[in-house]
DNA sequence: CTGAAAATGAATTTCATTTTCAAGATGCCG
DNA sequence: CGGCATCTTGAAAATGAAATTCATTTTCAG
């Protein structure tokens, strides 16, 4: 029912990237858009990550690929990747938008620690069959479901023995 | 296992404002603040409502009583509610941020209309359940979670019947 | 090749939220 | 009762992430 890792490569093979790559190109081809350089650049440099990136972050890394990228465009084609359904949007409550891959993966939560930020990811059938039985109950279209836990991790617990007073 | 309402009183009682006033005057003091008429006037107002106010829907509603009372102070007391458990952040996703009351009310999630922006409130044991076991399992101290389910309610669906072609 | 259409990215704008600060309340202490 | 330190208030400014603008560059169908 639970376990820690969605998937243990290493590093994403060339084949995915392949793959994804033509997904995308599918999907610019199919809204009338054109494929570029700089997207297939941030497609790849997403991919080659394992975490939850922010704009920021993911304009950071593609920068050293190259730097003459911009943040907009970062910022524009993380929308197309999550529009072909290559990446999706998980909002941590910190006011940020991040994006992981959706490529090749199974449905999964996060749970957040609110000291350093670290995050957990898990599975969990429940959620999905709960999201299913309340939409049909209330006669709603579900599309998605959002499911974080809060909480401290073991590390920061050891770490902020509390004071004790003020 | 599901409900749609939480309680059913149609207004809040007299009793219920004094004991809610009495928390947060405790509150108040517990950490060296003053109490104002300001405070209560939003506080009485806030608990008014039934809905997923956000910061400029409740100060809409307060100005109607003190037209004096400016934004900043509605946005100073909602943490200040939120702080003392007499309010609870919502996050919609949609950038933002919303409080409800917390005071005698039981756990509950929401089910949002993406079209209309309308939330139903629904119950489920299980989610409480989960995040326990799932704080166990990675040796977090969970603290809280967020549940919401995202989809197109009966009404959106009837009225956005999907034009054939662009 | 060529040109219409799209993409790019620096700069700007937007918008909710948060902070600042001077003027005004509050309440503790004697 | 005051006195006065402290807190509160709210307009205005600041902040910061997200979104848009626009002049320039690139793409690609013909």
């Amino acid at each position: 029912m639970l376990q820690k890792r969605i998937d243990d490569q290493p590093t994403i093979s060339r084949q995915m990237v392949r793959e994804a790559q033509e997904i995308l190109h599918k999907h610019l081809k199919g809204v009338g858009l054109k494929q570029t350089a700089q997207r297939d650049t941030i497609l790849r440099t997403f991919l080659e990550t394992r975490d939850h990136l922010s704009t920021d972050e993911l304009h950071r890394l593609v920068q050293k690929k190259d730097a003459r990228i911009g943040y907009t465009t970062v910022y524009r084609t993380l929308k197309l990747l999550a529009e072909c359904g290559l990446a999706s949007e998980v909002a941590f409550h910190d006011g940020i938008a991040r994006y992981e891959h959706q490529y090749n993966r199974r449905s999964h939560h996060h749970m957040v620690c609110t000291d350093c930020g670290s995050s957990v990811e898990f599975f969990s059938q429940e959620v999905g069959q709960l999201e299913q039985e309340i939409g049909r109950r209330y006669h709603y279209l579900t599309t998605r479901h959002t499911f974080q836990i809060y909480g401290v991790c073991e590390d920061c617990r050891k770490k902020n023995h509390v004071p004790r007073a003020l």
